[in-house]
DNA sequence: TTGCTTAATCGTAATATTGCAATGAACAAA
DNA sequence: TTTGTTCATTGCAATATTACGATTAAGCAA
């Protein structure tokens, strides 16, 4: 039904799933690369940089900072756009701590 | 329109976005999590352990085998699942990479 | 063979996502 | 005030995703 069953999952594993989700689109990476290299970024800038309309960026941009990933600054007329320093941190944790799983190799069925 | 335009993205981007789109419902996670502590996991397991019917399991492991992070062995009637570890140190690797990135602090607006 | 078990596939309904034109809101400059 | 700039929001169309009942296919056991 299109609806993800959050219910049955913990806490963990649906935030983990969300913020991949967010990482889930090429233009939303783009971003946030773009915001690493400059740590300063207008709405403006990212439209021209990348080839998408100015409603798709500010859409993808909202939904960064929606889950904290960024945060934006009102300066006159354009906003800034920053990494959410922080919340990177624990974002970083987050998946540096499942990525040093590492498979048990035992060899009996693959 | 729904459809995502790669063509405007690089290589990378939309390979990182492709997989972290994978890692984007938390059935998947769930699954990823039970295959790392086991490394050998039957589609029926997975079933009773994540409460969702079992064609919804079987489509969930599709999605991870198309994108080579998992492969299946058949065992009789049932299918054992595992981790494909090559893959996985090549998907952990992008991930530290786009992780060890730390914005640059210049404090000039947020 | 028949019946049972296991998992993939098909078909379908409900919901989510992506993208953009049009519009609106806020501010700065003239 | 008017005009231009910048970004958010609205509304909509096209496509994708999630979930599952029903069915199918393939192996095993009697």
């Amino acid at each position: 039904m299109g609806l993800t069953k959050s219910e049955i999952f913990t806490d963990e594993q649906n935030r983990m799933a969300l913020i991949a989700k967010a990482f889930g689109h090429p233009a939303r990476i783009a971003i946030l690369q773009h915001l690493f290299k400059l740590n300063s970024c207008v709405c403006g800038d990212l439209v021209s940089e990348i080839g998408l309309a100015q409603p798709t960026i500010s859409q993808h941009l909202k939904e960064l900072k929606n889950l904290k990933i960024i945060k934006g600054n009102i300066e006159g007329t354009s906003v800034c756009y920053c990494i959410d320093q922080k919340e990177w941190q624990n974002i970083k944790h987050m998946f540096l701590q499942f990525f040093e799983q590492e498979p048990v190799v035992n060899g009996d069925c693959c």
